[in-house]
DNA sequence: GTGAAAGCGCTAACAC
DNA sequence: GTGTTAGCGCTTTCAC
């Protein structure tokens, strides 16, 4: 039920009440067939371009358009595309990341460019593994994108390997079949490391639960610059998804019994939490504890003190992830991408 | 072009190579018709419980899943909600409000509770306006909901006039034709501004552009409290979409002969960047200046010190978008909703 | 340049 | 219970 239907069917100016629902009605109307109107809302050349006018005008009166489920089947292409953002068993049953939020932001502005429309799915894999399947067998769409990969990496290589228009945003691990595009994360977690020991910083924690592949090479990264200065990194698993970071962050920083001079953060969300926590308890920030985060949302640059953190490319990453799919849909192998990290040095560090 | 159906075509633990893409393929592999699996693969009881279970097992083992294209083609039911940002003129081509954003994740959980996928349409409304008919007209959607009015009120009141399974979240204004959900707005600034003249404060501020109704209607609220306690406010017309925020308000602020001494911000993105503003030029928050945000976002509890500030309730407003649209699709009359603003008070006024 | 006809893959009457 | 039939509204050969 529901009509799907805009316009009164009524032409303007006129009283007449005829309903314009088909290609056949409006056809009827203009006194030539179907086909002819198929093609000429189309802009197909091989139309006399007076006819075309007339039904592209006929049409507009009526505000008749020709229903898109009719056309998508008949042509074997649906126009959209899906985006799926798989919560792992971590997460609350929210979307909320606004690290994922704004890098669908821009998938959809990238989408929107190339002229498809973006079927938005919140998969929550539970037990059963075909939140995937569900999406890419479905007929709706031409490909797939995957923000994240949680801890279902399994799942998407195994989809990727018979569903090519697939394009994930994450990690590149060994062994993995699926394309994904995505920042090099082991060195993000190098430079943050690097740079709070170059600092001063020397007893050094990494903040963030590493089942996600891409936190654990952050912290991956971080872990081999601390070894390499010979200095002890501990790590502290804060919850992600969490409004509750504060109380596991401080219980944490409380729990050791030395001091940190240098949090490395999995996020910029993290970090802002460290900084409150850090701000509450009365320790000064980048005086007695420097941190680095990781993403460099705009948000990053809002905070008191800004925050020194390493920068992914989110705009340029939902183009390319869009671009390559494109090159997939097309039949083209495309391979993914490692973007590469920036330091984005502000005030959270004694530079 | 872009294939797509996921499995390879044969059963697990065959080498059988059968291609089986429709209805009519499992059934020949069934020994039955195309009417039986249909049924069988939608769950009705009308057929035997021992077919159903073969053909459904027949189905997992070939990967098959039922086109949706041309299911909802012929069920006339497309069970998908388009849902819209219009973006007005003054934003850039970017959907980046985290208010929108997380507003937007909201309604994706509830709409996938109910069963119904999400086409997310990014409008720019350039000229002509029928941004919102091509989404209402298409025929893939069963209903739209539309994130923020922007300034496109009257598009979507002529839209909605002959298209009822449409809900936005945003002000209710007089003589306003489309159902909306949203919260009290003029209320919402009076409470902010009460809040900051109980505090002390004398000499007031409003920032934010006023394009928007909804905070048009939070201005005029700050106003008429600040009127009824006989108090000035300045209005300081901030752009919402720019990371440049900073500039303008510092300019504005600065500019100013008297210094404020409250400040009733349009959103809680606005406030943090006063906030950071008044941090860089030293003075003090609350000590110098009070500030009061609006929304409540999960990032108004981070700042340091966290931001006192006006409540929106998103999740249930996504509840109750959603759950008002489904009436509608039903064709119940379903009336809009104002929600009652909450004001928070946290630390960046001296209570 | 345009019309007629044949489906896209599915669902829902209607028979049996 | 299950098969058969007739479309959903459109696009696209194939004639003319």
């Amino acid at each position: 039920m529901g009509e799907s239907r805009s316009g009164n069917g009524s032409p303007e100016g006129s009283g007449a009440l005829v309903e314009v629902r088909t290609l056949a009605d409006l056809a009827r109307l203009a006194g030539v067939s179907a086909g002819t109107v198929s093609r000429a809302l189309a802009g197909k050349a091989l139309v006399n371009a007076e006819t075309r006018e007339r039904i592209q005008e006929l049409a507009r009166q009526y505000g008749f358009r020709p229903n898109q489920m009719a056309s998508k089947l008949r042509s074997r292409r649906t126009g959209a595309i899906g985006v799926v953002i798989p919560l792992g068993h971590e997460q609350r049953r929210q979307i909320s990341d606004p690290f994922f939020l704004t890098l669908l932001g821009h998938l959809a502005d990238e989408l929107t460019e190339s002229g498809y429309d973006l079927m938005l799915s919140r998969a929550i894999p539970d037990g059963t593994a075909d939140w995937l399947e569900r999406i890419t067998g479905s007929g709706m769409v031409d490909g797939v994108l995957v923000i994240g990969q949680a801890d279902q990496s399994a799942v998407i290589d195994r989809v990727a390997s018979s569903y090519r228009p697939l394009v994930s945003w994450g990690a590149h691990q060994a062994g993995q079949a699926h394309c994904a595009v995505g920042t090099d994360n082991a060195l993000g977690g190098r430079l943050a490391a690097e740079h709070l020991i170059a600092c001063g910083a020397r007893r050094l924690a990494f903040l963030g639960e590493t089942t996600a592949a891409e936190i654990a090479l952050r912290h991956a990264g971080a872990a081999a610059a601390a070894q390499a200065a010979g200095l002890p990194l501990t790590h502290v698993p804060v919850n992600l998804a969490d409004a509750e970071m504060g109380p596991q962050i401080k219980a944490a920083l409380a729990g050791t019994g030395a001091a940190h001079e240098g949090l490395v953060c999995a996020s910029d969300l993290i970090a802002m939490s460290a900084l409150r926590c850090l701000h509450e308890t009365g320790r000064a920030v980048p005086a007695d504890v420097q941190i680095v985060g990781f993403d460099d949302l705009p948000l990053a640059q809002q905070t008191a003190p800004p925050l020194t953190t390493v920068r992914q490319e989110i705009a340029e990453g939902a183009r390319l992830m869009v671009e390559t799919l494109k090159g997939r849909i097309e039949g083209r192998d495309m391979p993914g991408t490692v973007m590469p990290p920036r330091l984005i040095v502000r005030e959270t560090t004694r530079h």
